[in-house]
RNA sequence: GAAGGAGACCAGAUGAUCGCUCUUCGCUGCCAGGCGGGGGGAGGAAAGUCCGGGCUCCGCAGAGCAGGGUGCUGGAUAACGUCCAGUGGGGGCGACCCUAAGGAAAGUGCCACAGAAAACAAACCGCCAGGUCCAUGCACGGAACGGAUGAUCGCCGUGCACCGUGCCUGGUAAGGGUGAAACGGUGCGGUAAGAGCGCACCAGUCCCGAUGGUGACACCGGGACUCGGUAAACCCCACUCGGAGCAAGACCAAAUAGGGAGGUGUUCCCAUUUUCGACCUGCCGCGGAAGCGUGGUGGGAUGAGGUGGGAGGCAGGUUGCUCGCCUGAAGCCUCCGGGUUCGGUCGCUUGAGGCAGUCGGCAACGCCUGUCCCAGAUGAAUGAUCAUCGCCGUUCUGAAGUUCGGACGGAACAGAACCCGGCUUACGGUCCCCUUCGUCC
RNA sequence: GGCCCUAUCGUCUAGCGGUCCAGGAUAUCGGCCUCUCACGCCGAAGACACGGGUUCGAGUCCCGUUGGGGCUA
């Protein structure tokens, strides 16, 4: 198990990386949530979320970011070239547990690899 | 037990693992930073942004008009449209609640439909008196007319009386199905009919005086009266209001780019000047016969410049208008490093602060003493998982007669963004007190 | 975060506190016309965002919520 911890550095912070993770990346998509995913050049993968005010009130928001948030923590290490993720809430995670995020999530990623591996 | 009313309080707890953010200490590193230990980390509404302040900036914030806000009294407060205590009014059986509650006798406007009439009070119907017209009765008189004739009667004229109807004049405001609201209400007297016209009781308005209260006001006595409502219609009166907002504002580094600050500067007038130019003139020197020329010096008036003052114009700012005030300009001079965008730092959490206590005050609140430091993020931290305990509900079986045990489920509204004081809205629960009704003792 | 505006049939809109009070256009439905559809004609149903207050009486005036929309780096 690699480092679990997320740190300032490990998050997209300026709008000009939102933009280019959206016009360059690979869409992937879940029932939850909507994944950009495009490789970097930096030493480490980097995270940023989208949560709509359609989603839900500031308390509803602000947990869809913590339970995403959580889940890249734990699972970043399935990214195996660093890479920059934009992760968009959709309606669905509003009422979702935390465990439909995890699986989800690690599916999405697995199901990458395995394209990757046949092309 | 049911239905209510008022107030206070809480916002599940503990532990483990993995994380986030701020701060502090130690070690390490040239720096950036890294590692380890300690401490802090959402709310009663953080919300809506409806009021009021602090703080910051703005060409100072001045006057008048316009405009906005507030509106019983006294107090609290930094301030308020907030709070406390009271007064008046309204609602409720009651506990208690609500109350933008100044002025309608300063003026203007409006009051649909219905109704005689919607605001100065009058017009209409009705009632009463008088006059007049017509009809009737009685009395007197007349003889033209009618019934075959006479009497009688009918007929005609005059006078009187009275009924009815119409008209005119006058008196009335008691009554008039309406309406939200109709010029006090009831009774007696009074009158041609009536009327506060008079009297008694009641209701209300205004004024004066006495008492109580700081005051709103209460209560008592006297006098004048009987007067619509609406100001959350315009308005009047009193008080009050500069604008923008931490994305305010200050600073740093890099890139780009060539700027910023101060002064002068436009038109006219006045004063002053050891400035300058040309003009007029007096005196002196030189030249000339003279007009005159030339040099020096004094005076006058004028123009340009400098300085000071005043007035005006252009563009803009000052919430709208007028005044006032302020700023600016093509060019020139002087000085300086500044402006914009992105990023970062500060502002940024020690404050009208919290807690406890004494004292003053009915209270809101204030004074004093002690003690504490209690969130500061910025694509935006305060979380995830597990365990135990506690609360509520459903269900199960066993003990048992309302407790224990197991399983399952639930735990509201809601997330700081400069900070406070309020208001409003959303919402789970606990406790205490009070009211009404029912039942039992 | 801050500052503002606004709300009327499904949609776009009128509306001077009162019998024009909820009007008009379009869309919908029914009928007529046509061989049928369209056009046209006739008719019907359909709204004052919500809760209080002022007033005799609120769509309108005042207050508070709720929902939309705009400006500002």
């Amino acid at each position: 198990m690699g480092d679990q911890r997320l740190q300032s550095m490990e998050r997209l912070r300026c709008p000009r990386a939102y933009r280019r993770v959206f016009q360059q990346g690979k869409k992937l998509l879940s029932p939850l949530f909507v994944l950009y995913i495009l490789p970097t050049s930096q030493p480490h993968s980097r995270l940023g979320l989208a949560v709509s005010k359609r989603i839900g009130s500031a308390v509803v928001r602000n947990r869809v970011k913590r339970r995403l948030r959580e889940v890249f923590r734990r699972h970043k290490d399935l990214l195996n070239p660093y890479c920059d993720v934009v992760v968009v809430a959709r309606s669905a995670a509003a009422n979702a547990p935390a465990s439909v995020y995890t699986e989800q999530f690690c599916r999405l990623l697995r199901g990458r690899q395995c394209g990757k591996q046949e092309a």
